[in-house]
DNA sequence: CGAGCATCCTCAG
DNA sequence: CTGAGGATGCTCG
């Protein structure tokens, strides 16, 4: 959560209100901020901005409608490589740590990290990830898991 | 290197 | 059922 800092736009969804950041015209970064401040949003807003918005506004009105943004999240390799499985786990589905590690030679940690790492949340399905046993964490601790819940009931998961 | 993780599995009580 | 403990791969200082 940075809400010093400057955001290409802000964007008030059911689940809190969420602060854009662009990296060269895509989506560089989608994270939760305290509160909207009207030094944040710009008079004329960033095209692509206007699309996300769209975007963000299909997902919440119906999850499986959406349509995945161009995306441009810094990491290291190996995380790019997990947020890229994540955007294959098909909308009202989930994957747990251990299968996604299976499927990238890795451990189930390592996904985990990835996934607290993960610059987009909501568009990079993090929230799709679940433990093998209970649901797993959410944007770093287990503190926020309402919302992981939340995101998955919307996503009809069972 | 070593410590810290959004884990997982097994084994003891 | 619960909790402890080891194995595990990646990241950051």
């Amino acid at each position: 959560m940075h809400d010093l800092e400057l955001f290409d736009g802000v964007y008030e969804s059911p689940v809190g209100w969420l602060g854009l950041r662009l990296q060269g015209g895509k989506l560089g970064e989608l994270d939760w901020i305290e509160r909207p401040r009207k030094a944040l949003r710009k008079r004329h807003p960033h095209p692509a901005v206007r699309q996300l918005i769209q975007c963000l506004d299909s997902y919440f009105t119906t999850a499986s409608s959406i349509i995945i943004p161009p995306l441009a999240p810094a990491g290291t390799a190996f995380q790019q490589r997990v947020w890229r499985a994540l955007l294959r786990i098909p909308c009202g589905s989930v994957k747990t740590y251990g299968q996604l590690a299976a499927e990238l030679k890795t451990g189930s940690r390592a996904i985990g990290q990835a996934c607290r790492r993960n610059p987009i949340a909501i568009l990079i399905p993090c929230h799709r990830v679940v433990a093998a046993r209970d649901m797993g964490g959410y944007m770093g601790n287990t503190g926020h898991l309402h919302i992981k819940r939340w995101l998955l009931e919307h996503e009809d998961v069972c």
